[in-house]
DNA sequence: CCGGACCCTGAAAATACCTTTCAGAGGTGA
DNA sequence: TCACCTCTGAAAGGTATTTTCAGGGTCCGG
């Protein structure tokens, strides 16, 4: 008779509180009762057992698990596995605020919410703003230069830095200088083939400009990783690689997206390189881990 | 004793996959079995009974609780209700799947977007691991913190910095201490409701945990931001604040990812203080903001 | 108005599943 | 080599779920 209902039914994914009212009219006041908290709160249910859920509903053990195969489950343990997975669902559906700018009133869950959202924006902005050719001719140029020199002030001093950290663990000669008098006097040391790097999100950072300039106008390969290509130091660089530029706010700092966006280009052009020289990069990369293995006290952490 | 690693941790309800990752080093063989399988394939597993699940990983009943508790659930019965969860999400979520490593021969197009990729899920991962009670409790210490010491070494040396430049620019008085001596004469000076912090992602940078343990042992509040809960560094730390481990490779090495995570880390923390000082904090930044404003070139960039 | 059949319902027994305990195996350091 | 410690699975112990069963209600026909 009523068998006829559940049939065919595979456990219902998420159509669930559509089949609840389908199959409504033919179950018992009890089995309502029942099936009508489960398809309110099924969050809710999810956390309770088959006695908690009777007791919530004024219904017996044997009534929820009725419930549960009418809906087309072998068993309450079933139906709550889904209801677990509808609640999952639901959830991660509902975060549309995370848009919204950071305020000075949000929870700390919200501003981790939506500081990662935007990172992870900003990531796929600048991914799809990367022009591959310029990376290409930017990451030969590196792979064949004698000497690399990397200029960067702030914010972009760090990412600056982290690049100079990678390249050298590949056996390239690579310096950052944030100190812009020394970053000058140096940049008149390059010569043709040699590479010069500025970071600047601005575009306009004279004191990251002025050493771009000197190593142009000595003959070295210029690359700009600078959010404003528009901007001054273009002017003097062989190559532009873009960053994507985020929104930015009171409590939300250029500085942060742009940091992000940097390094993501960064991280390329070590990649790229890495690539290009791998016969000599994997040995050197292997060499600097096993060097630093010692640094670290072995005996922490278990196994 | 372990009990305080399982401490405040609710149980995750996507993050699951980055959990695993980040607590399978000190998990034993066969508990990395079952984190594995539970990790590679949630929808199957939570169709499995604990003894499904320890016959197919080749391990006892006993196992599987135990690495049910480990990742943060209460026992097995949990973590399938969690599993089914994240099987729903990631079977509505559709993820893409750029999920191979990056390799010697790839295209820079495709280093390009894995890289994007890789980074994007490791800040969802961060982000849904992060702990908002300890930031909570960390932001309390350092908003109310008379001075701030911040220990970091190699590419979380460049994090250290980070994290000490944006506290400065709210008025805090921060410092990064790269060279280890020095962090621990310094951290000498440091006294209750002072805080330092450490940023290892191994938590067991040596360097970086003597000067962390100076400070506790002074009795300043100390954080540890690390990718190993379970490291030496935790138990010099009245907080932790957990990175996520992303899978790494000869040519992605840790430092990669880590780098990203500990940045929103730094981030959250960032903007949570300067939620909490606000009255202070959004004059300090724009007043930075304008002594910066004239070390740019106006007549660059066009309009 | 009464009696009988049918089905809904929940209590309790039966089972399946999950959790805990315990002792042996395997490895590690002295 | 031995003592010690940790990991591991078998089996006991406890919950949660499922099944069974009988009481009580309702509806229909007489």
């Amino acid at each position: 008779m009523k068998e006829s209902f559940g049939h065919s039914a595979p456990p219902a994914p998420a159509a669930l509180a559509a089949k609840v009212r389908t199959l409504a009219p033919s179950m018992t006041r009890s089995m309502q009762r029942v099936a009508e908290a489960v398809a309110g709160d099924p969050a809710g249910c999810s956390a309770l057992t088959v006695t908690g859920l009777a007791e919530l509903t004024g219904t017996s053990e044997a009534t929820v698990v009725r419930t549960a195969r009418l809906l087309g489950y072998p068993g309450y343990r079933d139906l709550r596995l889904a209801l677990a997975g509808l609640a999952a669902q639901q959830e991660s559906g509902q975060s549309p605020a995370v848009t919204a700018d950071i305020a000075v009133d949000d929870s700390l869950a919200d501003v981790v919410a939506k500081l990662a959202y935007d990172e992870q924006q900003t990531l796929a902005d600048t991914a799809a703003g990367l022009d591959t050719a310029q990376l290409a001719a930017c990451v030969d140029a590196l792979a064949g230069a004698r000497r690399i020199d990397i200029y960067g002030i702030g914010a972009s001093g760090l990412v600056a830095q982290d690049l100079a950290q990678k390249l050298l663990r590949i056996g390239l000669i690579a310096h950052a200088h944030a100190d812009p008098h020394l970053a000058v006097t140096n940049a008149v040391q390059l010569r043709p083939r040699d590479v010069a790097i500025a970071i600047t999100h601005s575009g306009t950072t004279g004191d990251v400009i002025e050493p771009l300039r000197t190593a142009f106008e000595r003959g070295a390969i210029t690359i700009a990783v600078t959010g404003r290509p528009d901007g001054a130091v273009s002017q003097y660089a062989d190559h532009l690689l873009t960053t994507s530029t985020a929104r930015e706010s009171e409590l939300r700092p250029a500085a942060m997206s742009s940091r992000t966006s940097q390094l993501l280009v960064v991280d390329c052009l070590f990649v790229g390189v890495a690539q290009r020289t791998y016969e000599t990069a994997a040995p050197a990369l292997s060499a600097s881990y096993e060097a630093l293995a010692h640094r670290h006290d072995p005996r922490s952490g278990r196994r």
